[in-house]
DNA sequence: GCCGTTTTCGGCCCGACTGTTTTCAGTCG
């Protein structure tokens, strides 16, 4: 079983553990075995089999686990894990998903409503009987009734980088004999941070051969189609849908513009190409009066035949890009190769998984010129936040490291407060290289006070950049509510970079607001906030972001070669 | 359930809001 999929078994065991009201410890030590299992470089299957390795031996895991692990290893499952599922209902998991209820709400419905499902509770609300239940009320059952909406319109969809695993997955599964390429087109293509299906194209003499192998694939749940060139399934447990196409070499081109979309981009193509006397379709790019072909092999030849240069699958939003396309004046979009370091990370220090010099390490494998090492502050008492005595001790262990190869800068990731103060003081502050200033609580503000709060966190001499600048956590919370605009008009004036943070569940600044940000002049970084090395990967996400945001290695701080990088930091 | 260790068991996780109460449990960050 890979690590993933073991991981899964311990938390979601966790969770019905905590609607049993089982204590609080033991079921963190699971969420924290599960984490440390999840973060393994090696498999941990492999580990429990083999007899000269010790499983303990992994921080988080004991003999409790360990056991559980020995038992997983054997028969799928283990027993804790059965006897919950017999007491609770898997329908718990997903209602554990509905804001505003937690475990012990959910065990009180259960118990007394048989409730198990997300429909059961929506009856439940509506025929009012919430409020019969003790410290619950019309209140309750409204906010939940707006959950579930909530709920049901992102169901369905999925973070960018899970759909990017099972496209990798599928294409390391079907490469082989006879296939000479394979392809993920669709919303995954363009970057989009979350999509609903994933689009596989496949070209080559065996492509035939691969639509019977995808839908054989053991983890094709159900298969929803299989036609001649064209085969549909549910994937995996999360269900999602997966459509695989077979090509014919000629067509791939076409297929390929077609099914990357998206469907405004291809309208106004399809437009432009009747203007020319062309129609366009999946198949190939051909005049109108006589079928003659003139283009559909490669996606370079539709372009150019339309009198436009290659558009990068970022921008295809029918946002511009035709235009630009037309006028020769694309940007020249960011790339990972453009980035010389990452500049939000975190350490044992506070929340991190790894140490210091395991970040530096493993920042310098990335190739990184610099990295700024910013752990949490004094407000993230959970974390372990730093107060500003441990703020500055730190930096000063920060610089005080021997070389590593790598340039090592001292931050904060410091807390805005909910009067826009920053959680530490000026002075330590000022001992620091890099500022970040974050919002961690209190999103719930009304946007004039969000507002006022943000544009106070600027008035800090020492904030260099506004880190996950709108709080949104992608298919769960809403960014909080704000004026963007007059925030950003700030930022740039005040020569603070707006984040577009890499992590997978927050890809925070969105395109759009990128685009809206660049506009009133502001200058941007990009940071994954590792929390562990394998975090730093992230950097991709990062980065389709930014170019979803017409984005050039010019508009990044974290482009420049760490002299102008220096200059720039101390600029302000 | 893990960890560290004054090696045998105690500490681990904190603050504040919300809606429901009439003093606080549950949820969330």
């Amino acid at each position: 079983m890979e690590n993933r999929a073991i991981a899964r078994l311990l938390s979601e065991t966790a969770d019905l553990m905590e609607v049993a009201g089982e204590d609080s410890f033991r079921i963190r030590s699971y969420r924290n075995a599960a984490g440390a299992i999840e973060g393994h470089p090696e498999s941990i299957a492999a580990i429990v089999k083999d007899p000269e390795r010790k499983v303990t031996d992994i921080p988080g895991i004991g003999k409790g686990i360990a056991a559980i692990l020995a038992e997983i290893e054997q028969r799928g499952s283990f027993e804790r894990r059965d006897e919950m599922l017999e007491k609770y209902p898997v329908g718990a998991l997903e209602l554990l998903k509905i804001q505003g209820l937690g475990p012990k709400s959910i065990r009180l419905l259960f118990e007394n409503y048989r409730c198990a499902t997300i429909d059961d509770l929506e009856r439940l609300c509506r025929e009012q009987k919430l409020r019969e239940l003790p410290r619950m009320g019309a209140k309750l059952e409204e906010k939940v009734l707006r959950s579930i909406a909530n709920y049901r319109q992102r169901a369905g969809r999925f973070l960018l980088s899970f759909a990017e695993g099972v496209a990798a997955e599928l294409t390391a599964y079907l490469e082989g004999d006879g296939i000479e390429k394979i392809t993920p087109a669709g919303s995954l293509r363009r970057g989009r941070e979350t999509v609903g299906d994933l689009d596989l194209l496949v070209t080559g003499p065996g492509a035939l051969n691969a639509l019977e192998k995808f839908v054989k694939h053991p983890k094709a749940q159900e298969v929803l189609g299989r036609g001649e060139n064209k085969a549909s399934v549910n994937f995996g447990h999360e269900c999602i849908q997966v459509d695989l196409r077979a090509l014919p070499a000629e067509s791939y081109g076409a297929a390929l513009q077609y099914f990357t979309g998206s469907k405004d981009h291809n309208v106004a193509l399809r437009q432009r190409a009747l203007k020319m006397g062309m129609t366009l379709s999946e198949y190939s790019l051909a005049k109108i009066d006589g079928d003659e072909r003139v283009a559909g092999a490669t996606e370079e030849e539709i372009y150019a035949a339309l009198g436009l240069a290659w558009i990068p699958p970022e921008l295809r939003e029918n946002s511009g890009e035709i235009e630009a396309a037309a006028e020769g004046r694309l940007p020249k979009l960011v790339e990972r190769s453009d980035i010389r370091g990452d500049l939000h990370m975190h350490t044992t220090e506070t929340d991190g998984r790894a140490t210091l010099e395991e970040m530096a390490a493993a920042s310098r494998e990335q190739g990184y010129e610099y990295i700024a090492i910013t752990d949490h502050s004094k407000a993230l008492a959970m974390a372990n936040g730093l107060d500003e005595k441990r703020a500055v001790a730190f930096a000063h262990q920060v610089r005080d490291m021997g070389d590593l190869g790598i340039r090592i800068f001292s931050g904060i990731e410091c807390d805005i407060r909910k009067d826009g103060e920053m959680d530490l003081e000026n002075d330590a502050l000022a001992e620091l290289d890099f500022v970040i200033g974050s919002v961690h609580s209190y999103m719930n503000l009304e946007a004039n006070e969000m507002t006022d709060r943000l544009m106070r966190a600027l008035e800090c001499p020492h904030l260099r950049v506004l880190g996950h600048p709108t709080g949104r956590i992608l298919l769960h919370r809403d960014s909080f509510p704000f004026d963007f605009d007059l925030v950003a008009a700030e930022a740039a004036r005040r020569n603070v970079y707006l984040e577009i943070n890499a992590s997978p569940e927050r890809l925070d600044l969105s395109a759009a607001l990128v685009r809206t940000a660049k506009a009133k002049g502001c200058k941007f970084v990009i940071n994954t906030d590792a929390h562990h090395p394998k975090h730093l990967l992230n950097m991709t996400y990062g980065i389709r972001m930014a170019r979803r945001g017409w984005l050039q290695a010019a508009d990044i701080l974290n482009t420049l070669p760490l002299a102008e990088f220096k200059r720039a930091i101390n600029a302000k």
